[in-house]
DNA sequence: GCTCGATACTAAGGAAGTCTTAGTATCGCG
DNA sequence: CGCGATACTAAGACTTCCTTAGTATCGAGC
């Protein structure tokens, strides 16, 4: 079978990164902490889907920006968090380096 | 006031970008013929959210990587939008380039 | 290999959202 | 103005998620 859908697979792979469990991140974001590890679950297989303001509590918790959540590509999904991490004058260059490319 | 969500903001943008009308946009994405014009306008305007694999069918119109619809940033969104028109190699040299900031 | 705590996972109904339908408002142009 | 195309909206049918309660699995220590 295909595949769980790609905010499943990046959001696990976050939350190991960030050496998470499922019910602590669910906290962390703010999720009533009752059912934050059964969300934080079904998120991960796919049960359910968080829609985009649920998904952005999670990814201030885990350092990555929405958009990761979203990258089926691994290329683009690792430029994301790269740039993420930059400073002002770093995106500069890397952005007039690709303008030039 | 602040804002429509960020998806209802890139989803304009992107359709304006392609010069399509509401209802051709959800037509030509897949969504049923009468209700198309309706939901293309609720998404737009964040009465409602439009899951991951039905932006998927209007990104893919809208020759936009879904990612692009997540994102606040607006020099992130604009690298998104340049890298998904690269060519292998180039991607390559820009990556290299990144890890080397 | 048994126990215990922590973590992962699941079913099911109530709660909350979307989609469809039908229709009104607005825009552009002859 | 009159017309077609586009934009927009309300509301009920429909679909999905969230909460609750509970079971399964893993790892460490004994």
């Amino acid at each position: 079978m295909g595949g769980v859908s790609i905010i499943a697979k990046r959001l696990k792979e976050a939350r190991k990164r960030a050496g998470l469990s499922q019910r602590q991140l669910g906290i962390e974001a703010g999720i009533n902490i009752s059912g934050a590890s059964s969300r934080i679950n079904q998120y991960e297989r796919a049960v359910h889907n968080p829609d985009p303001s649920i998904l952005k509590g999670l990814a201030t918790v885990l350092k990555a920006p929405l958009p990761y959540f979203y990258c089926e590509d691994a290329e683009l999904a690792d430029l994301i968090l790269k740039f993420s991490v930059l400073e002002v004058a770093q995106r500069k260059r890397l952005i007039d380096f690709m303008d030039g490319l």
